[in-house]
DNA sequence: AAGTGGTCTAGACCACCGT
DNA sequence: CGGTGGTCTAGACCACTTT
């Protein structure tokens, strides 16, 4: 005999709106709010990078929905890769590391398309007011205290890349050059680790660009060589702009790779 | 009580290779196969884009699974963009329309970040042997037949794009400038509706170049002006390569957009 | 052996669409 | 109204990892 399911109270997961008759608004399904609640608990870092999830039934428990359910807002978040799930292990908050942040987040490959890891060496570190054109990039107050790198980046020993790092002072308490120093590659790695920022997703927009003065001098081209310049918004967890980058990059060994699907 | 399931005879969807004990094959979940075997059939052109597929209780018995793994399929399935689900209508091939097209295969926004719809107008249109590097964009042999097409578009108003399409004439029998006349834009709806072939996948590798001749002259910019150049390669749903594109763009007023996440 | 996530099933009921 | 996909639940069993 099948038992008849208790009729689910209609609640939701929170303070759910009501549907109204008359109007569209629909209440999101379970497995959604479960996946926010989630993804939540996880931007505010209630359970930080590389800690051990609560086991599957016990999530469903606190939140009030079937082991299905939960497991389906968990698969969700495993394909926003804020978390990863390893068979007999358990469920862990996805931490950055140099692999993850490469292989998502670094879009230049060789000829063949081969990606390597790039080093950098940089050349400049200060706090300065934000210009009018970075702030509104990163949505702060002009002359607003931001952090700002320069440096080049090598890929395979041939310098290819110059680039300029601005973030927003007051998320990155501390930032200077001796934290640059110990791992100036993949600082998407050092955000988390020192600042307990992650970034969650990026836009980047693309224009070519002749190369001047001391780009081409440390890029080794004549003055007028085209350039790509990547101008690139960071967000975190929580949604927030973390980050402005402005890349150029010589094209003459290298391309930028875009997949499309 | 709990009818006992019966055992699933351990079969598989097909000839699933039976898992050995000592070697590390593992037989792909029904769910996976349900999904590849869908894949295939819409691929094979089984279902037509458009068209209608069977309800999921008849899939599910078709495909010997249960509802909820075709279900799981199914939704693979939509996330990769083979079939579009309506509640209360039911399940249908996807079919490429402008939108789409527009939406996951055009990435050139302007200034402020908007996509428009480009218009085109067919500069030259002819069927020539490969040249080397169209043939190996294309993996197919020096000197195959290809259809050639250059045509520049603007957006907006203003031209800023030129390009040079290259199709292998076996997959495009037939094409030629009456065909390009109906339809100048969005040429993957055409691919679709006149020839059965889905791009379903691109890659695109992106330089930047010096504008020369008759580019800069078709752009409206100096000889050596900086230009983004696109170098597109398009698989169809069944995994062949079916187009080489590259395209040249004027970054004046337009940016190359790409997301990360 | 104990504990974890992974797979698969079965079925009730809801929401939407067309007739 | 009948048919479609959408949500949610419940539970058995499998596979993997660690102790």
């Amino acid at each position: 005999m099948t038992a008849r399911p208790r009729r689910r109270a209609a609640k939701g997961l929170a303070a759910a709106p009501r549907p109204s008759p008359l109007v569209a608004v629909r209440r999101a399904p379970l497995y959604a709010q479960a996946e926010e609640m989630l993804a939540q608990r996880i931007a505010e870092g209630l359970w930080q990078p590389g800690a051990m999830l609560p086991p599957e039934p016990m999530l469903a428990e606190v939140l009030g929905v079937s082991p299905g359910t939960l497991r389906k807002a968990m698969a969700a978040l495993e394909r926003r890769r804020l978390i990863e799930r390893r068979q007999g292990r358990g469920t862990f908050v996805a931490a950055e590391t140099s692999e993850r942040a490469l292989f998502h987040f670094f879009r230049i490959v060789d000829l063949e398309g081969r990606k390597h890891a790039p080093t950098s060496y940089v050349l400049d570190c200060r706090t300065a007011p934000a210009a009018a054109e970075d702030a509104a990039a990163l949505a702060l107050a002009e002359g607003a205290a931001l952090h700002q790198v320069r440096r080049g980046r090598a890929i395979a020993g041939s310098p290819c890349i110059v680039e300029r790092i601005a973030l927003p002072a007051w998320l990155f308490p501390g930032f200077a050059l001796p934290v640059l120093r110990e791992m100036t590659d993949e600082l998407y790695v050092l955000y988390q680790r020192d600042f307990g920022i992650t970034v969650a997703r990026a836009e980047e927009r693309l224009s070519a660009i002749a190369a001047r003065g001391p780009d081409a001098l440390l890029l080794g081209v004549a003055e007028g060589t085209p350039l790509i310049e990547i101008d690139r918004t960071a967000w975190d967890l929580a949604g927030r702009r973390v980050e402005r980058r402005v890349t150029r990059l010589n094209t003459a060994a290298h391309r930028y790779l875009s997949a499309l699907d």
